[in-house]
This record gives structure tokens, C-alpha cells and sequence, in this order.
DNA sequence: TTGTAGGCGTTATCAC
DNA sequence: GTGATAACGCCTACAA
């Protein structure tokens, strides 16, 4: 920086050594300054319009001030929810927040990790299911690993694949919760816009969805399951293909409100209302969508408090293994799923799709 | 930290001085390191982990790598799409972002500066719109002109009343648009949720809007202007208390299109249909809302880009006065304000939905 | 091309 | 309670 004040002149000007002038403006531990000096050292700051140096602090004072955070994509508004909770504990912990986003590029995840490490951050939380591929997933572990033996710690929104602590959504109760709600509202013939196979948030959700409709002897046809990116056009990809076959379905349950969204797109594209002539159902419950009319049937994930719960996790590190926090959801019905009433007969002129 | 490697270590570890090790790990400007060295000494990094200590070289630098953002609330799409922009062209400006939000509070706003400028940011891009207060808008320009000194550079998107550069989207004139475009759809009776009246951004598009109304023939009933928070539940408020007194009116603009979501929830809490009983409009274009079902009419505006934008902009800060960089807007019309087609005369629409 | 040494701004450990 | 002074980890003239 060009110019700027250093303690050094500030404790010149109040006639003071460094280390007084030091103690003076951050309370040292046990030292103590007397009144009057401390007051002359104040009004010097003041006067040169001393501002302290966070680097030269933090190299002294040996750690930081600072908490990374490590998204896909901070215009998906799960993530940005998450980070809203993340900095506001962060904020109450006197924390600042350095945002990562990742653009759902495993490697980039790494690579963000490593930087984070050499800006020495406190700690890290990452937010983003994890793939059920070990290779990539040791590579994390090993950047996280050697990010914990440089002495920070690091919290996980997602699966407890990585060696740290992780808050983690019931993603599978969510979805069975989510499937057992549709069946009683008389939905018996389900698709689902599964998000990537490898995916491990997107599994649970699938897996916990078609096992409750099987449970309840209405199974998913194999072939109505998508495969699709974990985006919003991947799910808009998916229901493109869904409807393109004509598929017999009364009811779509793309695994996040973002993926819903794409495929809204898709059924506008194709003419295709909803929920007249199919309904829709997402997961998460995002902000932005919960007024919208009609409503979109989804799973409530408390995303700011999972936000500050990981944060929190992360700043008080427990010895030992690493912990696992649940956290639950709830079904929330709105009218993008309306009560078929006469449970799984076709009622009126359509039903299923074109 | 607790125990991290350091680049005394990898010299020694190299056999080579610390200048050496330091000038292979990173490409000093004209010295240049013997290939054989150099490769000894990334390989002795390598082994021991080195992690370059990115405090210590800001230090010794003088200069971070660090760009601090500053926005409201970055759940809300506006401000998450635009930090997005910032994120990306950071990243590949080769910077890390740090996030801030102030949850609105003008003085916490001031104080995130303050940090910032702790923090040696290198740049700090600031969004929001300001109010017209000048004893509000003097703090915050006395606290970018003390970070300016210090060397850092700010950049606003928002208005040019604080002394830096500064992206301006034209509210104004986007606003007027869609008036005329919802006037050509046969809208007459228009009501505008309008923001506070001190906010520049609300003030601008409320004028904007009534001014090309008014020019039209057709003024907005200064009843049906309603002050309220620039927030999803001021315009829950507004539309409410519109709502409440049974104004008379066929169309009502929010100002942003999250206000346009909050008088949603209003309608739909009074049970009335949009944009069947009453049409609706708002203003931005976010995400999230695009394929939403019925679309939400607004005038989109180029969040990401400007994002992208403003940070270019402070990264390659000019001489002498700051500069103003305007922004363009544009009407999309979809179907929360339909056609009234038998009042009035027609003209082209523009955008549009299929 | 390589090494030496001073300095970046602050804190912390000592004596006093 | 206060003041020198040695770190902290790295960069960079400057000297060799």
C-alpha cells in the first residue's frame, strides 16, 4: 500500500514505545496500559488515522482472521443461503468470510482449498455433496488432510467422506417423507429427475424417494428415473427427455428446487402446464421460490441455520474422530403437487402426458 | 499455525539460500534460477509440503491478493448474481474475494470498509444503491477516500455521489420502458411499490416509471405510490396495504422483482390472483425467476455482467475524476401482465415469452 | 547466477 | 506498567 501509518508513528507521536502503543490499541492478554497513555496513544491513532495492519498481525499473532468458504455456484440460492449463514456466524466470531466458488469443477474444489491454505484461513467449510468416486474424493481428503496438519480445521456441508467434520442432511428421510406426502395425495406414477448417479445427495434423495413409492407398492418405473447434471439445466435437460417420450407420469420430483426450475422451463417449452397435466416437486425449499404461485412442493432444508451450524462446527474443533451432525428436513406441500383425491385414478381429461 | 513448512526450511532442504528458494518458488521478475537449482528446490517443496504463506509475501510485497466485496444480503439474487461476476473476474484477475454483507445497515457498511482496509484489500467493490442522505453518504465517501489513500482502489454499482468509479444502471430509463410497455398492453391504472423514497436506485425507477406514464396520459394515482422497504417483505407490506384499501388498479410495479415476490405473497395471502385480478411487474430479472410459472415481467438487468464489470473496473483503477460506466437494461415482458388487449391502442411489444 | 542482509508491521518475551 | 528487541515468513536491493 502506498502510504500508510504505521504503529510505529503511532507511537512516536504519542511519545510511547511500540510495544505500549501495541497494547494500547489491541488490549495485550495480561499487560495492561495505564490510563493516560493508552488515552495519548488512542488519540494519536486517531489523528493519524491509523488503521492496523491484518497481515503483520496475523503473522505475529501466528493465525488469521480469516474463513474460507467453498461453494459451486453462489447464484444457486442454496448455496448462497448456506453462505448467508456462514457469514453471519463467521461475522459473530469476528471472522471474515473468503468466498470460493468452484463452477461444480471437482479439481477447482481442490485447487481452492490449497489457496485458502496458503492465505493461512482459520478454518474451511465446504458446502457440495460429494461423488462416490474414491479417487476424486482422496484428493480432497489428502488437501484437506494436509490443510489440518498445517494447523487449521475444516467442516463439510455434505457426506462424511472427507475426514472432517460434516454437517449432513437427511436427504433419504427427506425423500421418502417427500414420497409418502404425493402417494396420499393419490400420485402413483412418479419420475424422477435424479441429478448424476455418482452423486451422493442426489442418490439419497432418489433412493429415498423411490424406496418409500415402492414401499407403498406404487415403484418407480426404472425407465422414468433421469440421469441429468445437478443444475438447472440438467433438470431441465431430463424433462425435456421425459416428455419427449411421452413417459406416463403424474408427478416429477427433481432432487433440488433448481433442478424443478429446469424442468418447469422444459414443460413451458413444450406446452406442457403444471400441475394441470403433471405435477412438480423439488427439494430444498429455496427463498426466491417460496411465494412464487403457484407453489412448488419441496422438501425444507433449514439452509442458513446448516450455514451457521457448520461454522460454528468448525470453529470449536473437537479432538478425535470427526463428527457427524444431522440435520433434519420437512415436506412442505404447496400447489404444485395438488390433491389428486381419488388416489391414482385418472381423474378428468388428462392425467399423464402427452 | 500450528506446524507449517517454511521456505527457510526448503532452502535448506534444497541446499541453496533462502533468495534462491524464494526466487524459484515464485518467477522473480528479472533474476532468473539455474534450471538444476530450481528443480532441486521444487522438488524439495514438493516433498516437504510447502505451502507458500500468502500474509508474508503481502507483507513483503506490500500488496494482498485480496479483492473485498461489499453487498447487502447475498441471498438475495440480486447481489449474489453480481458477486458472481465479481467472483469470476477476480479469479481470473488472480484474486481471492472477501465477502461482506451488511444486511442493509448503512453503518455496518462503513465498518466493512473499515476491515477491509484492515485487511490491505487490494480493491473493494461496494453494491448497492445509495440513499440520499449526504451526512450517510459522507461517512461512507470519508471511508472509501481513507482506504483510496492507503492505497486501495473502490469501485460502486450504484450511483456516482461517493467519489469512486462507478457502474450505473439505468434505472431510470428502463423503468420508463416498461411503463410504455405495459401501457401498450393496455394497462392504465398502474400502482407502484416503490421502495424508500430516499433510496436513489427505488427513487429512480419510480420516477422513471410514473414520469412515462404520466407522459402517456395515463398519470399514476399519487395514492397508489407506496413507500416501503426495498426488501421482499416491504413489498409484501405495500402490496398488502394496497391490497387492504381495495385501490382501484390493473397493474403494479416493485421495484425490484424481489419486492415483486413479497407482493405475491400478499396477493396470494388475500387471495388474489395474478395476474388475473391484478398484473404484476417487477424489476432486475433474477435467476431464479425465469422460468417461474406465470413469468414475471421486469426489466432485466445484467447482473453477472456487471459484477464482471465493476471489478475490471477497480482492478484497472484511472487518474482524475472517477468514471461513471452506464449500464443498459431491457423490458422482458411474460405473462404476469398479459395482454389487456380491448383497452386502449397497441403498439409493438418487445421481449416476450413464447 | 547466487547469497547476504535489511525490512515489511505487529506481537510477545524479556528485562527494567 | 513500560520499553527494547527478537521473532513471524517472505521479498529484494545489493554485493559477490
Amino acid at each position: 500500500m502506498a502510504t500508510s501509518v504505521t504503529l510505529s508513528d503511532v507511537a512516536r507521536e504519542a511519545g510511547v514505545s511500540l510495544a505500549t502503543a501495541s497494547r494500547a490499541v489491541n488490549g495485550s492478554a495480561n499487560r495492561t496500559v495505564r490510563a493516560d497513555l493508552r488515552e495519548r496513544v488512542l488519540e494519536a491513532a486517531q489523528r493519524l488515522r491509523y488503521t492496523p495492519d491484518a497481515n503483520a498481525q496475523a503473522m505475529a499473532r501466528g493465525r488469521t482472521t480469516c474463513l474460507g468458504l467453498v461453494v459451486h455456484d453462489i447464484t444457486d440460492p442454496y448455496f448462497s443461503s448456506i453462505a448467508a449463514g456462514v457469514t453471519a456466524a463467521a461475522d459473530t466470531a469476528g471472522l471474515q468470510v473468503m468466498l470460493s466458488t468452484t463452477q461444480h469443477e471437482p479439481d477447482r474444489e481442490v485447487e481452492v482449498v490449497r489457496l485458502l491454505q496458503r492465505q493461512r484461513a482459520r478454518a474451511i467449510v465446504v458446502v457440495g455433496g460429494r461423488h462416490d468416486d474414491d479417487p476424486g474424493n482422496e484428493v480432497m481428503r489428502r488437501a484437506l488432510a494436509d490443510y489440518a496438519a498445517s494447523g487449521g480445521s475444516a467442516a463439510l456441508v455434505g457426506q462424511p467422506v472427507l475426514g472432517v467434520d460434516t454437517v449432513v442432511v437427511d436427504d433419504a428421510a427427506g425423500a421418502a417423507d417427500l414420497a409418502r406426502a404425493l402417494h396420499a395425495r393419490g400420485y402413483r406414477r412418479p419420475a424422477v429427475l435424479a441429478g448424476p448417479d455418482a452423486h451422493l445427495t442426489a442418490r439419497a434423495r432418489r433412493d429415498g424417494f423411490t424406496a418409500a413409492f415402492a414401499e407403498l407398492g406404487a415403484p418407480v418405473d426404472p425407465a422414468h428415473v433421469l440421469t441429468c447434471d445437478f443444475t438447472h439445466d440438467g433438470g431441465r435437460a431430463a424433462m425435456r427427455e421425459l416428455l419427449a417420450v411421452g413417459a406416463d407420469v403424474d408427478v416429477v420430483f427433481a432432487v433440488t428446487d433448481v433442478m424443478a426450475l429446469g424442468a418447469l422451463a422444459a414443460a413451458r417449452d413444450r406446452g406442457v402446464r403444471v400441475p394441470e397435466e403433471v405435477a412438480l416437486a423439488g427439494f430444498d425449499d429455496i427463498l426466491t421460490l417460496r411465494d412464487v404461485v403457484p407453489g412448488l412442493t419441496t422438501v425444507r432444508v433449514p439452509l442458513v441455520e446448516v450455514g451457521a451450524l457448520v461454522t460454528r462446527l468448525v470453529l470449536e474443533p473437537a479432538p478425535g474422530q470427526p463428527r457427524v451432525h444431522p440435520v433434519a428436513t420437512e415436506v412442505v406441500l404447496r400447489e404444485s403437487t395438488p390433491d389428486r383425491g381419488d388416489r391414482g385414478q385418472r381423474s378428468g381429461t388428462s392425467g399423464g402426458m402427452p
